[in-house]
DNA sequence: CGTTCTCTTGAGATCCCTCAACACCTGTGG
DNA sequence: CCACAGGTGTTGAGGGATCTCAAGAGAACG
């Protein structure tokens, strides 16, 4: 559901979520499969705070983000969805975020109605929605730790470790990892600005922790100082 | 289930989101009334992180902050459960925070195995429980707005707007709030030390948008300031 | 009537923000 | 092919909101 939070969900296939719950899905599967497919382009948006709630979303290709506003315009991203997440069900009956394609996507749309009959034909399809959306509050609540008490440096070695965790390895091998998401994007996730965010970037690289291959490539040269300083542990790195 | 967050909630008998969701609730309610209830003594803890999770709980009477720790004591305070509210359900295997009665505690404790079975037979229950899941979501996210990009003043007025929300009023027709929590814990919840929570109070009351009565009890003598404030729409207050 | 805990207030330090300039890349059109 | 514009990322200098450290006031309790 949550990309950079939901390490637990680290495949990239459709409804991975229902594998990793155990869950028989045999039908389910199906049922999901036989929902639309539609394409949604760069910064179109798959819902509006406040719209009645019509739809849930299975992303099967291309990045989402899931955000809210100020009326001023400061923007709180609260996550970002890869493949394999649903975005949509953070309330009941109207949105109370906005959706938007971060690239261009694929996105399977779920109607309510057709969730409810889900909800009440297939066994196990409720409790692995339940299940779910449990573990994406519980990568919520990580995110407010960081954002609550966490410096920027450790905001950052957290996004990217988690990032690392959901990101399909361009190469299998190496510990590159493509960051989807622009600087302003990343402040507005971590509650910092895009100047923060890019002198953190410098501050990792000088550390010699990361190395950047262009501005959306990420190379980890040392996981555990990355861990550490993530965690907070680290003494060097404020 | 989180208190301050689900202005939705707002009735404190018990489980009245399942009334809330305008789900059959008969059978439902004497199940979840069957189960124990347990007495916490202050400062006792529900669960703690990373322990294997073997019940819900839902909140009799009394409060419940939910946190999380940093190695080197930093803490974050996920949310505050007031009677009527369930905590525990934000991950599947074992707990991401941890939970620690505010106050003296009544509480109700159901095992997993309740809730599984529940879920199976009791038609609804499930789709209840995951509603409720889901604006537990949507409420954290909004607080995830407030640590990322709110001011002190900011965080505090949408703190105690939805304090208020949740409160069960002294008096009637008074404004007059109880704030169950220390300023420590305010603090926790803000992402602020206790110095500026402090300070802002002192702030808000120069303001004349609140008057305390004592350190525990506000009165807001200008709701609509205090709006403004909390939505970023001020002028006056940063 | 001390002791302890909590809350408040003050003064200085610090991390991050704001404002500004510049580099880089891409696409476009002359 | 080059000039230019717009978007994005980086870096610098200064300022400000919040933190840190410190002291004192108030309340609860034995």
């Amino acid at each position: 559901m949550n990309a950079v939070l939901s390490p637990r969900t680290s495949t990239s296939s459709i409804a991975p979520w229902v594998r990793s719950n155990g869950i028989d899905n045999a039908s389910f599967s199906h049922s999901l499969s036989s929902t639309i497919e539609r394409k949604y382009s760069e910064h179109e948006h798959l819902f509006l705070e406040g719209e009645k709630q019509t739809h849930l979303f299975l992303i099967v290709e291309g990045v989402v983000s899931v955000y809210k506003l100020l009326s001023d315009g400061r923007r709180q991203i609260s996550s970002f969805a890869y493949p394999g997440d649903i975005v949509g069900l953070d309330s009941v009956g109207s949105h109370v975020n906005s959706g938007e394609a971060l690239s261009e996507c694929r996105i399977r749309c779920i109607s309510v109605n057709t969730i409810e009959k889900l909800i009440r034909n297939e066994p196990g399809f409720g409790r692995a929605l339940l299940y779910l959306t449990a573990n994406e509050l519980g990568d919520t609540r990580e995110q407010l730790l960081s954002l609550g008490r966490k410096s920027a440096a450790e905001k950052l070695a957290t996004f990217l470790q988690r990032i690392a965790l959901r990101s399909e390895k361009s190469s299998d091998y190496s510990n590159i990892i493509a960051i989807p998401m622009k600087r302003s994007e990343i402040a507005d996730f971590l509650g910092l600005t895009v100047e923060t965010v890019s002198r953190t970037f410098t501050k990792l690289r000088t550390c010699q922790v990361i190395r950047l291959h262009g501005s959306d490539n990420v190379e980890i040269l040392d996981p555990d100082g990355l861990k550490m300083i993530a965690d907070g542990g680290s003494v060097g790195v404020s």
